[in-house]
DNA sequence: ACGTTTATTGATATATAGTCTCATTAGAAG
DNA sequence: CTTCTAATGAGACTATATATCAATAAACGT
């Protein structure tokens, strides 16, 4: 982990031309995260840091691939530590957790897919809704996940 | 077609406790459109039919059935006509034309995974991202689709 | 037809997520 | 220490969506 970690920032300081003040808080606080976490709540969380540079600096580090971006059922994003290699998502509709599925058994099946339409893939993105394992013992309304309120 | 046609009238009826121009006039466009379309569009071609409204029908048609909600890869919502059936999209990332695979084999194949994390599915997104069959043939460069203004 | 009930509407305010602008700040190189 | 410009942040702005509530008008019984 902690090779991990030396990489992780090795691999942020190639993304950026500059090191400030703000980007080390934003990156200690979102590089070694294990959950999942919208630009707002990391605007909430440090507040002395303006918008503008949170929005800036979450776009590069997906660009860069140390973050990926994961739409939620209901349209929100939210960002994920993506130290890992190409992977999916299993999301939780209940508490929004996401779980990671590190094997991709899909590719073969994209790319017989993807010849039958004269299609070249560069890549695919396969997300799971539904009710995580904790979730789903607590006997919860098993909920269509469409908008929040709704007369 | 006629005959479906009359009976998305028929359940769209039982939908709704009282029979207004507006929601008449919104039906008309909404249910038979074969692309999907997003509130705001819906809005800007009846603007004479107030924001209100047109959000707390999709909402209603969503909720009873006849429309299906899709959230893009970008986190926009769009609506469709609900008859279509699960399916999944092949995006060309260079003219970001998409074609639709009408048939899901993933099913299974996601059960299996869901299970081994014990997790009970509701739905799940599949995408593939690549170039077309024409743009294949005019050799461009292949951008990665992230967020649109990128600084 | 007529009045009553209340579902429905829409103007407007508010909320939320995100982008844009641009003057200012401050890394980093020479 | 100076210069260049990447980076920042305050705030305006856009887009999308929800909440409020008085006014409207379907539908029903008479």
């Amino acid at each position: 982990m902690a090779q991990l970690h030396a990489d992780l920032i090795n691999q942020a300081k190639t993304t950026f031309q500059r090191d400030t003040s703000q980007r080390r808080e934003l990156l200690d606080m979102l590089l070694f995260r294990d959950t999942p976490f919208s630009a707002e709540e990391v605007h909430k969380a440090i507040p002395t840091i303006g918008r503008a540079t949170i929005y800036r600096t979450l776009a590069k580090l997906v660009t860069s691939g140390l973050l990926c971006r994961v739409v939620l059922e209901n349209g929100k994003l939210v960002y994920q530590s993506a130290p890992q290699e190409h992977h999916h998502h299993l999301v939780c509709i209940q508490c929004t957790n996401i779980c990671d599925i590190t094997s991709c058994e899909i590719s073969d099946f994209a790319a017989k897919i993807a010849n039958n339409h004269g299609f070249s893939p560069v890549t695919h993105r396969f997300e799971m809704y539904g009710l995580c394992a904790s979730c789903k013992t607590q006997k919860q309304t098993p909920p269509i996940p469409h908008r929040k309120v709704q007369n």
